[in-house]
RNA sequence: GCCCCCAUCGUCUAGUGGCCUAGGACACUUCCCUUUCACGGAGGCGACACGAGUUCGAAUCUCGUUGGGGGUACCA
């Protein structure tokens, strides 16, 4: 199909930080790109002068690099090829193939109005298509300015084969009108701009969102004027929030930015294999659930892609992250939480070596949803029983309640006196220290003996292990909260 | 309003006319493991939107209805 080579593209509009929809669209690319050789082209959709940022360029670049998706020719940017566009502009004029149009504001307002009257659909009425000299010549003396308008040809069923879809066509009627394509101080247009490029980058597959399906219509008449090669499309379907509207990036910042999950200390892999499955899945016996793109290059396809759009459930992305963290090994989630500065809370976490560091780890990362937890009390997976005592003024109710229990105060200052006896800890003295505290207790297990030692080390009596919690801490750590502990209950 | 797209458990999906009393995953839930939580293991709950066709036979094909989404800019 793609015998000349398969050429891609990814035409983000730097209006706003990468979005999680652009991110996937993006993420498919880069798959047919690396799955069949091609070319994939990162070009910056940046005509819009006012709302692009140059704060969002490198927010963009910064997301496709964190997720790992890679380019081969780019950035380009739009606002680059202004002359280029303007010189099609020309041409299309010449050829009579596009107008000037001197319709204000209010009068397309007008036409909107009685059109949606008649339930016609709303647009121009291509009303200013075969204006005479003289009538152009008085527009200009009252000072109008025209904007360009390409002329669609009524009627006309416009279609193409979708590589997701299947046939699609619509009829160039139902376009609303001839389609302006340069504003009337000269700038060019998207639906405009967006051909002339993809053209001269000799794109030959153009993979967006469903959102562009009428978009595509429109396109497809101006290469055809220009009597260029129509690229092959394929809509991929949309992501939806919870209550089945479109995910923005204004209304749904939080989960519609990158940067957000990459600040939160998301792991890329799990954010692509996310996105990846939220639309396909994984074509062997097993239908593996969790994989990496890089897993995911052998056996893509547009064809399998789902149809309907998908419904952004944080709760599965939670998963995909917990399993990407339990394949990753100790030293490598505590090389990333270093490098991405998610230890710095963390202060005393530098009294432990760095053995002990990685011990901590591996006992803490399997329930990891993403770097943050590390130092987050709500979460329970935070290492901030490591690094400080807890504030026993402020225990959770079940905590106090716990402490207050009679058996607490006896727990603990027998554990208190055991520890004296004891130089460092290791899990086997560790469990010979339980041992002989439930026999000096006469507590066999369970809640009574072990809760109030939570407690006093975490103010939770929730945890990991208890032997490998205790062994790390280590005995002056220990003792220290223990008696911190009796101190209070005293009082 | 008009145009387009979509339609299997709450969610993501498998399923391409008989292997389907519809399979998997997340979530929820029961039990087991466990000194707690988590992990892990074994179960459970739970869907072919509806109505007509076509066919010996339909989740799968056709049409209609309904529902949902998107689009409808001198934004991208």
């Amino acid at each position: 199909m793609f015998e000349s080579g398969l050429r891609l593209r990814i035409p983000p509009s730097p209006t706003g930080s990468l979005h999680l929809g652009t991110a996937r669209t993006a993420l498919y690319n880069w798959l047919l790109a690396k799955r069949f050789k091609g070319t994939f082209v990162f070009r910056l959709e940046d005509t819009d002068r006012e709302r692009s940022k140059s704060e969002f360029v490198t927010d963009i670049i910064e997301g496709f690099k964190w997720l790992g998706i890679d380019w081969n020719e780019g950035p380009l940017r739009q606002s680059e090829h202004k002359a280029r566009h303007q010189m099609v502009v020309n041409q299309l004029l010449e050829n009579n193939l596009a107008y000037e149009c001197f319709c204000s504001s209010e009068e397309l307002e007008q036409i909107r109005i009685s059109q949606r009257a008649l339930n016609k659909v709303e647009g121009y009425d291509n009303r200013h298509r075969n204006l005479t000299k003289q009538e152009k010549d008085n527009f200009r003396a009252e000072g109008r300015k025209p904007v360009i308008r390409f002329k669609l040809l009524n009627k006309a069923e416009i279609t193409w084969t979708d590589l997701v879809r299947g046939k699609m066509s619509v009829n160039a009627s139902d376009l609303g009108g001839d389609p302006v394509i340069a504003k009337d101080n000269g700038d060019v247009l998207y639906n405009f701009a967006v051909v002339v490029d993809d053209h001269d980058s000799a794109i030959n597959c153009v993979i967006r969102g469903e959102d562009h399906l009428h978009n595509t219509a429109k396109q497809i008449p101006i290469y055809e004027a220009m009597q260029w090669e129509i690229p092959q499309f394929a809509h991929v379907p949309l992501i939806l929030t919870a209550n089945r509207e479109k995910l923005s990036k204004r209304k749904h910042g939080d989960i519609a930015s990158i940067s957000n999950y990459l600040k939160a200390g998301y792991l890329p892999e799990a954010i692509n294999n996310y996105l990846i499955a939220m639309s396909w899945q994984f074509p062997s016996d097993d239908h593996k659930e969790v994989f990496s793109k890089e897993e995911a290059v052998l056996h893509f396809d547009l064809k399998d892609l789902s149809k309907s759009a998908a419904i952004y459930d944080p709760l599965k992305l939670n998963w995909f992250c917990k399993e990407h963290f339990q394949r990753l090994s100790a030293e490598e989630v505590l090389t990333r939480a270093k490098t991405g500065g998610f230890l710095e809370a963390l202060n005393n976490l530098k009294e432990y070596s760095p053995d002990e560091q990685l011990k901590i780890i591996s006992l803490m990362k399997d329930g990891l949803i993403k770097l943050n937890d590390l130092s987050n009390p709500a979460s329970a997976a935070n290492l901030l029983v490591f690094c400080q005592a807890p504030n026993l003024q402020d225990l959770k109710e079940e905590a106090e309640n716990c402490l207050r229990e009679p058996e607490a105060k006896i727990v603990l200052s027998e554990l208190n006196n055991l520890l004296e006896t004891l130089a460092d800890l290791n899990p086997e003295i560790v469990q010979k220290l339980l041992a002989d505290l439930a026999a000096k207790t006469g507590l066999k297990k369970g809640k009574k003996l072990f809760w109030p030692i939570r407690v006093v080390i975490s103010g939770n009596i929730h945890g990991a292990d208890l032997v490998a919690l205790l062994s790390i801490l280590n005995k002056n750590r220990l003792q220290e909260r223990v008696k911190e502990a009796l101190k209070y209950l005293e009082m």
